[in-house]
DNA sequence: GTCGTCAAGTTCAATCTGGAACTCAACCGT
DNA sequence: ACGGTTGAGTTCCAGATTGAACTTGACGAC
């Protein structure tokens, strides 16, 4: 999710029928790095409106509402496992954990069977039925966002998206300053 | 950008030759929307070193770095422009703006002479060294990303990408809420 | 058994973020 | 030309974020 993490706006994709999108065209067809372009622009225009929306509706932040799903996906999953698989920071995950326990979304914590100092954390009956309502709507966007695909052409997308996601081990978490050192002296 | 997306990690696929990867196995092949969690994912993976090396070598935080990035694709932007296609909010820009105008990264600002109060901003030679020094490793990145797809695949990617990107202003900008009830009662 | 090491989770404080209100230039209708 | 409206950019500030330090329970070596 990036966070980056962390760039969102209300207005987004409003100049769909608009004016002047020349630097949206240069950063769509013009990009040295046109395959991570959409795919940051894809995430911004998927997840800002339903993050709003969660806020608005439900009063949980998105660093909370990260917390439910992907429990509601894992449950008995630690905020390690979250942080590893959402980019958000352990300490963030800390507040937003008591939080959700705080309003009765999350149980309250077991140690964790496996071992070390995890807690196993679980959805309460609220929890539950919190992810339930709101789901779908997480679904129906990213239906709507593939639309204009055939059948096809989303089974294709799909693969391929799994073989890059599949790759990810070999490159992810390098250095880009590495990762150049190393292409000049061709990677072993 | 998705800052807000906001989301980072330092730590972020560490554990690639690691242990216990349950929840991000669930995440990516048990979950309801599995294109959209790649997607957010990859960019995770993608942005986090990249953004922390430019961070820790430059100094630039990300908006700063997005700031220079989108005028060396389009000389002469405007902060809305800029806005609209990174999804930071106009005054997190203003300020990575003026930060920029003091380290002589970018030149004084001039009227655009489009018209309104927009406001066209350059890159200084500094300002295009930079990006020189900076974007190779940006496109190393993806292209890393990328290794494990042949030509034709890449191709086919590119174009599945587009084909989604190019339908977005059908869907985007929307509620959720709204996409559920609109399609409760079909979209016209 | 005891010490040393390690990692999960928490706390704290400095920094960053972004919504709301504001300023002000340009455009519009009359 | 003039008052009203629009929208780009700025300022302000409350609150969120996250790196760093800390706490604490678990494991391993001896």
């Amino acid at each position: 999710m990036a966070g980056p993490q962390t760039a969102c706006d209300q207005e987004f994709g409003k100049q769909g029928a608009g004016q002047n999108p020349d630097m949206l065209n240069a950063k769509l067809w013009d990009n040295p790095c046109p395959f991570t372009f959409r795919i940051n622009y894809l995430a911004l225009l998927y997840n800002t409106p339903l993050y709003t929306w969660i806020q608005d509706t439900y009063g949980l932040k998105r660093p909370e509402y990260v917390v439910l799903y992907s429990l509601a996906l894992a449950d008995g999953g630690s905020a390690r496992d979250i942080s590893r698989t959402s980019g958000f920071p352990k300490n963030t995950l800390s507040r937003a954990i008591n939080r959700l326990e705080l309003m009765g979304l999350i149980e309250a914590r077991s140690k964790a069977p496996g071992g070390g100092r995890r807690q196993a954390l679980h959805l309460s009956q609220k929890g539950w039925r919190m992810i339930e309502t709101t789901r779908p709507a997480f679904e129906a966007q990213e239906k709507r966002m593939l639309t204009v695909l055939s059948d096809g052409e989303r089974q294709m997308l799909s693969e391929l998206m799994s073989k890059v996601v599949l790759g990810a081990q070999d490159w992810a978490g390098d250095l880009p300053s590495e990762a150049q050192i190393a292409i000049e002296g061709k990677p072993q």
